[in-house]
DNA sequence: TGAGCTATGTTATAACATATCCTTTCAAGG
DNA sequence: CCTTGAAAGGATATGTTATAACATAGCTCA
């Protein structure tokens, strides 16, 4: 099967990744991770959809490469944004965390950030509250950087 | 046109933040807020159309209800949802502001949450990456005191 | 009155996601 | 080698969420 170009460093990870889960990187799903990874930003499923059929020449069917971006999110390879219903191969792949983005209204860059302090402070809202949290969702909008030096500020 | 009971006080609330705005608080509008109140929980933009086509017996479009769900967003008299695509009648709307929300992932409750010290923290998490925030999407899921209760914690 | 604006209505379609059912692949045990 | 069962993949259809494009209604204010 056509793959996108993908560096050792990644696949290995992805091997491993799947290893530690007794999961199995079938070429399929090596080649949505594979074209994940070489787009670098974050795409919706039918986007990947297109990508893949030019890639490989042939239709795939939606359920397809949702099932695909189901098992690499599982494995902790892509990550989804809730805010605009989008995936992302995962930056910073070598530990599994919660993960919070800083998402740029311009020019739709994504930033990952770990911190652990917000973690804390949302577990302690939390339990302020009696709730027993599970998971987070953080997606801060607005300008990156270089966006917002354009954008006079 | 027929409308969900609506107290005083919500209808009065809402007078005002349309006032404000300069808007105009139609029937249509109205009823639509007053179905959301009245449901209480976070519900999806066709279920709100079913229970207005319910109340009101005669179809609804969904661009229609969009349209009012954009309005009531606008105004802060509704939030949206967006790890669930849902929308919910804002509890505290005596305030515009950042909200962040609790989700149980049990009974489907939700609590606003205020925290001005997230609220910070986030914006000093950005400012260190350079970073020009707009909005932040907060969604925490897990259970609520009393589904935890239940759950042996 | 009528020009201009806001709101609403109608129809169609785009965009995102899942259900159902069947076939293929592949490793493990006979 | 063969079978067999589980996991993965595929085809077709459908469900769910959201918007486009265009027409009509009703209000406001000169």
């Amino acid at each position: 099967m056509k793959t996108a170009r993908l560096a050792a460093k990644w696949r290995k990870l992805a091997e491993r990744r799947c290893e530690e889960k007794g999961a199995r990187l079938t070429p399929a799903r090596l080649a949505a991770y594979a074209e994940m990874l070489a787009c670098g930003r974050p795409i919706s499923a039918y986007e990947l959809i297109g990508l893949l059929e030019q890639r490989q020449e042939r239709k795939i069917a939606p359920l397809t490469v949702y099932r695909h971006l189901d098992f690499l999110m599982q494995t902790g390879l892509v990550h989804r944004l809730q805010s605009t219903q989008t995936y992302l191969a995962c930056e910073h792949p070598d530990h599994a965390h919660e993960i919070q983005f800083l998402l740029c209204s311009s020019c739709g860059r994504v930033d990952e950030v770990e911190s652990r302090g917000l973690e804390t402070l949302l577990s302690e809202i939390a339990q302020e509250r009696g709730f027993r949290p599970d998971n987070a969702v953080v997606e801060v909008r607005g300008l990156c950087g270089a966006c917002a030096v354009g954008a006079q500020g």
